[in-house]
DNA sequence: TATAATTGTTAGGCAAGCCTAACAAAAGGA
DNA sequence: TCCTTTTGTTAGGCTTGCCTAACAATTATA
């Protein structure tokens, strides 16, 4: 599997896509757009791309569908999304909204070696604030 | 004072030349240009760019400058920079140049409550270790 | 000081991402 | 079914940020 690298915003797309794929079974175009606050052409360009690194299967007026490739790479980055999260809320105290927006910006740019780090650190933190 | 929005890559130039300048007294646009990796011409524009947004003063073959403003926004930088190094460093555990390549990635996106509580998180940990 | 080497600038180009406006297709309702 | 509304696409344009190549200014050295 050719493992295209993608831009901080791809991943944003591909994330949103894979979220609604997940709760709904599928995904529009216009959610898309009102989810990520951008124009329903900047969709469209953005599906363009994804479909052309072969992380979404799509075409023109069709549904939009994840490769697993996509899956793949959408799971990495929700991953990353959550374990952040946590890690804001549980370790930092800060409010929900607070904390996920801190893993957007981040879940692109950390390394995965300080994401393994800071999911193990996480985890142990919680279970001792709980025991 | 404007304080006009810095992309993560004029931050990155702002802040070498501000680490420069306090290390030499000067910086050269070719100090510039192989500290990030980039084109003479490319630090020209990104210099045309810095001075427009009055974060230093520069002219055409001039010596380059920073101003207040620019001072002002470096030192958050590289102080945001150095905190996070600390943390992956010293909490996680990373090696100095995975924290520091982590802080360089971060430090343009994190939050400024996120950062605030990182960094009070950081030495509060280092305290409890030292004790 | 004249010349060579280094450094800085300009011009022109390219890709990513975003936009608006106009148009096309699809979906929903009377 | 026809008409309206919604959704999706296209075209054209803009900015940021990077590049190379050619040229200009500066600095260093013979």
């Amino acid at each position: 599997m050719t493992t295209t690298a993608l831009s901080s915003g791809l991943e944003d797309y591909l994330e949103c896509i894979y979220n609604n794929l997940e709760s709904n079974g599928s995904v529009k175009a216009i959610e898309i757009s009102k989810e990520l606050n951008v124009s329903r052409a900047s969709v469209t360009d953005a599906l363009h791309r994804l479909a052309e690194k072969e992380y979404i299967n799509y075409q023109r007026y069709g549904s939009i569908d994840i490769t697993p490739k996509g899956v793949e790479k959408a799971k990495e980055v929700t991953g990353k999304h959550h374990v952040l999260t946590q890690f804001f809320e549980k370790v930092l105290n800060l409010s929900e909204a607070e904390a996920s927006e801190n893993a957007c910006r981040i879940e692109h740019v950390i390394t995965n070696e300080a994401f393994k780090r800071l999911k193990v650190f996480t985890s142990n933190y919680k279970k001792r604030k709980n025991d």
